[in-house]
DNA sequence: CACAGGGCTGAGAGCGCTTCCAACCAATTG
DNA sequence: CAATTGGTTGGAAGCGCTCTCAGCCCTGTG
């Protein structure tokens, strides 16, 4: 391997010059080599070779207006995400979509309500050719930046607002937390349960809202003793089965919209002596690895592809961006399907 | 705001024309005004404010050479430091630090082995000033590649290799590890404690093997038996417990050299009714801010300030391309200081 | 055998920006 | 008062690449 003097790669003009080709024809070779005929590409293929080329990034930019570059946006309040499972499963979803594409990935992390200024100037600023965000609250401010910026966005996870009249329907991937949730509750139904509880998560999130409507979808006269409100965590479960079964100690069955929720809950059970699956039946939703295969019974629980959904969102975007070159139009937002799977506590 | 036709930003050019002065100008204008008399100063910044001009990154870097972007380097095997907080932590104090030097992180998750190729093309390409990296092991391919590259780098936590003959001596920042050890025993001991056991982590991470060096610096004879191997999680420190306690029921203290492991410790400690901190005073390590306050009894610990070594880690790589630029020499590693924070365990 | 047509190739015009250098101006100095 | 100096400004040369367009050659056709 050639030692390099630092600051001084070689250009397409030196690999052309190299293969004795002109710098247009050298340019196509390293794009694909269409239109070049195949001595000549093996010649420029030797040459690129030979001197370690390496393109420039910025000056095809320059030219192409084509970063090669997807920024993934986080927002403060969701700082937490980055210890959530959750979180980097996705984002190891979207990197692995990326990287087979050879696009880039830009963390960009919010700072503070303040700092959604440099965010905004960074996405106007044409560093990345599209972006990927998300499920936000309502006032967010980012959707309005990246449609000023013109920056094409895909959002993870259902957003809690709709688009403005005239303004183009927001891309989002999310899993079918409506329906899966009435798969578990069709399922302790099938199972002969009569009293099932559920354990939401908060209202301000679109897939708690979802989750609690696949259920009230197979339960729609339930009583409201039989919900109670967490927070998705195991503190939050916890504390609302403790409330369930002091307001309905003859309650049958819990679905839980997580499994953090649902470990919570499984810990009071245990500790009031009560029995799962015999005395209640208990649903959970995720399927997150360290969690619902090591809680005592094993859970049952529905099981969404995180990591998949993370891919979905960086393919959606990718397709999106070809499809403005080729003039086509945007693709749907996607929904991935849910599963429920079968294991002891239920 | 005008609406600007999508892909026609204003330019350098349109900027000038509006304030009446040249190019050359209106660039140093943008770039800081140095040596520009101030009504022209006005001038230009009006039109940039009224054209809303935002330079062309791309532009910029061909002729400067320089992108503006730091790279953060995250190797599969450790993918799972993404739900590590201790990773999440670094990551924020670097996303700071960078976000305060208008300089953007481009986030490099190496997919398997084979993804070295893709991650030394893109190092090599000029994409990136620099690169962060995490604490590897000897054989890892990184050093190499950041080298060859002519990357500069910064690695968070001391490497376990050290630069070979002729090379520069690699920079790296790392948490006082070896001192905080050294004052948790020695705390210990001030408290009368006698068979101080050491629960470590595993011997092929400096940190885990400092930590050691720091423990046998004040307990230099120490009997083995009271040394145990863990993996910095729960369940691996709750497994060393049992064993120390197997091996010496005399121990009356325990040094864990993580929280999470300490807490591990804890748990098994209770199941046996052994009283904390009466019959043995427990110590941890990280002041991890999920787990050192709400175990029972909280943990006296020691504490290192983790986002600030991720802060330190960028603060370091970016005022090396500075000293690159400016000829000067390179910063020197560095090591943030740890505290002891006693709480109710010791 | 002249001509049209198609496939390759190379010359050259930028993409938007920074920066060297020369030109200019006013103020200072001999 | 002429010459020098120092501070500003503008002209213009690229940075490395893509891509249009004209030109070339070779084949097929009338």
């Amino acid at each position: 391997m050639p030692e390099q003097h630092p600051g001084s790669r070689p250009t397409l003009e030196a690999v052309a010059a190299l293969a004795g080709v002109s710098r247009a024809t050298a340019s196509r070779v390293v794009n694909g080599g269409d239109g070049v005929r195949k001595p000549l590409v093996d010649k420029v293929r030797k040459a690129v070779e030979e001197l370690q080329y390496i393109p420039n990034h910025a000056a095809r930019t320059l030219v192409t207006r084509r970063t090669g570059a997807v920024a993934v946006v986080i927002a403060e309040p969701e700082i937490r995400i980055f210890s959530d499972p959750f979180f980097s499963q996705q984002l190891r979803g979207i990197s692995k979509e990326l990287a087979a594409h050879d696009t880039q990935l830009v963390l960009l992390i919010v700072e503070g309500p303040a700092d959604f200024d440099r965010i905004a100037r960074y996405l106007s600023g044409g560093h990345v050719d599209g972006a990927l965000a998300f499920s936000l609250h309502t006032d967010d401010p980012l959707p309005a930046i990246t449609r000023r910026a013109g920056v094409p966005t895909v959002y993870g996870g259902r957003p809690s607002w709709t688009a403005g009249p005239g303004e183009e329907a927001v891309q989002y991937v999310d899993a079918d937390n409506r329906g899966g949730a009435r798969a578990a509750v069709q399922y302790l139904r099938s199972l002969g349960r009569e009293r099932i509880a559920y354990i939401g998560g908060p209202p301000d999130q679109t897939s708690a809202m979802d989750r609690l409507d696949g259920y009230r979808d197979i339960l729609p006269e339930t009583d409201p003793t039989l919900v109670a409100e967490g927070a998705f965590t195991v503190e939050s479960g916890a504390r609302a089965m403790a409330q369930l079964l002091e307001r309905r100690p003859d309650l049958d069955a819990v679905f839980a919209a997580s499994d953090l929720m649902a470990s919570g809950a499984l810990r009071i059970l245990r500790e009031r002596g009560i029995t799962v699956p015999e005395q209640v039946a208990l649903v959970g939703f995720d399927d997150m690895d360290s969690v619902a295969e090591t809680t005592d019974p094993p859970l049952t629980t529905v099981r969404q592809d995180i990591e998949g959904q993370g891919r979905l969102m960086a393919r959606l975007l990718l397709s999106g961006l070809d499809r403005a070159r080729t003039g086509a139009g945007r693709p749907d937002s996607v929904i991935t399907p849910t599963t429920l799977v079968r294991r002891a506590s239920a």
